[in-house]
DNA sequence: AATGAATGAGACTTCATTCAT
DNA sequence: CATGAATGAAGTCTCATTCAT
């Protein structure tokens, strides 16, 4: 009895997983092009070709599917940097140059959507507004790590790590919120390379 | 003749002056607790103590108050950065850190405004978009122009001004944006002095 | 004393008059375009070049001005119709004829504010559309009459002489609500000439 | 599959057709007291019995409304105007007669919808106004052709059939334009039969 | 599970009317 | 006498949410 019961949540589970990706797929598009307030739950439901009706029987309400949304892009940055630092190996010099090229890569792939939390955290509850404090806070926890392990090897100056991180996470970011003005005159890979290059003789030790 | 015909003008100029600054002040209070979608007319002609009708003779639309807000807010930053850059000198660093430092510290004093342009810049026209980009590279340009020529003096690497001038930007924002996790641990006098340590540290030329 | 009163009664009620039409010709200008819904009191004030306020001097409310512009219309339909009959001799054919060329070439040339009285008439009190039904009746009596007396003298059939006052009627105001129709075809003498030999073919003694 | 998809498709299709009749219904009963503009959406929702929001599924706006009742009221002379001329057998006179009398007797059973579409129809975009152009020469077209037989076979004088018709128009019209003085002294018969008389008059070969 | 018709509150905006100057 | 700034009620339309099917 309890293997068939398992097997169909299991699939309930899948089909739970699936509907849920359609609507915020569907949500994140429209969002992105004319922000959260301008987005109706009708469109979401054209968009992600099912009734409004089926929304709402995955999220409890316009709101809760923002958060999802949020949360999402948020949860993509937070696996995919620390993944890639896994596998910049030990030096910090290099964990840190890695970390801030994936993220600055991660940003431009996902442009929009970078600027949309920016656009919307706001309308979260206070509930939300701490979820995605705390999955900013994972993302570049290790990124901080290595500064710290750069200051304690001494191959960084006396930085405060979490301000470099702060940093890091801005000038990644700004790409993103500064993108109409930085693209005149800039590809990625030279925004990279010359912020990178300025992030390190930021914290150098002094000669 | 002339004269009351003038001295009528005025009293109504300043009459508008001081109805469009009620509305804007009222505006911007409701908008940097809830956003502009939020805020309805009405909430705004109970904070400003004037009638609905009244506010769409100085304002076109709902649309026209909120550009009025963020230009209103960008004015101010535009006017007060480079007049401190005026009262520092000649010497490429001192006004680059002033100018970094004041600008914090007006940032500081607008953190929900700044915020708030931010938030709602999207939600704009095309041209009102045209006029806030254009407001913050006004801003910025009296500090872009003290690095460039920190840079010709030799004072400063050979760094690209226009990104100096976007680290430095983002980075004043920063505070507002990140105020959440920075005034945790940082006073506003420990941000300014740990980044401008950083900042000028990024650009010093090679030893 | 009364000689100096009634001097200022007179100037007096000459501006009253001169407000009033200034009034009345720009919101006739105006109904006569996008109708009485669609005309503000501003847009009054400004065609009539005088301010909202004073327009209150001289009508009740708005309501009252469209009585006062469509009595206008009427009161110079009455004016002009009958004078011509009184030109127009003893002979009934061509009092009739006479009545019903002129009915036309009046209401060609104020053909929009005929159109405007079917349009409006019904937003009127009950005491406004009383009072423009008489001065329709008052228009088209001198026709009525001429109309019995050529029936009494046998140079008409026995006809009912307010059933051809009526066709009289409709068919001079048909010019001005068809025109989209008839001006595809006829000039207003064709369809005054055409008329008026089917007018008084319908009423010629049998044969 | 079809079968019920079908069904659905129908059931559909025949609500529609509900929703839009019990909004129209309303919306006319409205209008005819009050006009267009002194009809609100929420009145016509409490007329029609639904929500404001659903006559938003079924129209576009409310001019979309209006446009409908003014259709739909011109599609009802169309279709029982030439259907009693079909019923009329061959003869002109018959034709004639009997086309204008049903047309007298369409408005005088819909004589406030009549006077709705003197009344409102400039207030329709320029294509709602050919539309309803389109309905009224549709409407007529069967007599201007019973007009065109007559003249061709010498039973009518050379008359211009355009002409004729317009008069019988205005003249059917007019029993509902001005009810508020014919009534005061005729039946519908009456007029019917006077109108009628003089009409043929008008039209009779000379001599 | 899925649909989408239906609701109704609430948003923006206009404008007739008043009244202090 | 004349102005036009100010009011606020009322109108149109949208859209999140529910629920019968």
């Amino acid at each position: 009895m309890a293997a068939p019961k398992t097997a169909v949540s299991d699939a309930k589970q899948e089909r739970v997983r699936r509907r849920r990706r359609q609507v915020l797929q569907a949500a994140t598009r429209l969002m992105q092009v004319s922000g959260f307030h301008s987005m109706s739950m009708q469109a979401v439901a054209d968009e992600a070709k099912m009734s409004v009706g089926l929304i709402y029987q995955y999220f409890g309400n316009k709101e809760d599917v923002l958060r999802a949304v949020i949360v999402d892009i948020l949860e993509d940055f937070r696996d995919e940097v620390p993944a890639a630092l896994d596998a910049a190996g030990a030096d910090p010099v290099k964990r840190l140059s890695n970390g801030f090229r994936v993220f600055c890569q991660v940003v431009d792939a996902k442009r929009a959507a970078t600027v949309l939390t920016y656009r919307e955290s706001k309308t979260l509850t206070p509930e939300g507004l701490e979820q995605i404090k705390h999955l900013e806070l994972e993302t570049t926890e290790p990124i901080r790590q290595a500064v710290r392990d750069g200051v304690e090897a001494g191959v960084f100056a006396d930085v405060d790590a979490e301000l470099v991180v702060h940093n890091l996470l801005m000038c990644a970011h700004g790409w993103a919120l500064k993108h109409w003005h930085l693209s005149e005159y800039l590809t990625l890979e030279q925004y990279i390379e010359r912020e990178l290059a300025m992030l390190l003789a930021s914290i150098r030790p002094a000669g």
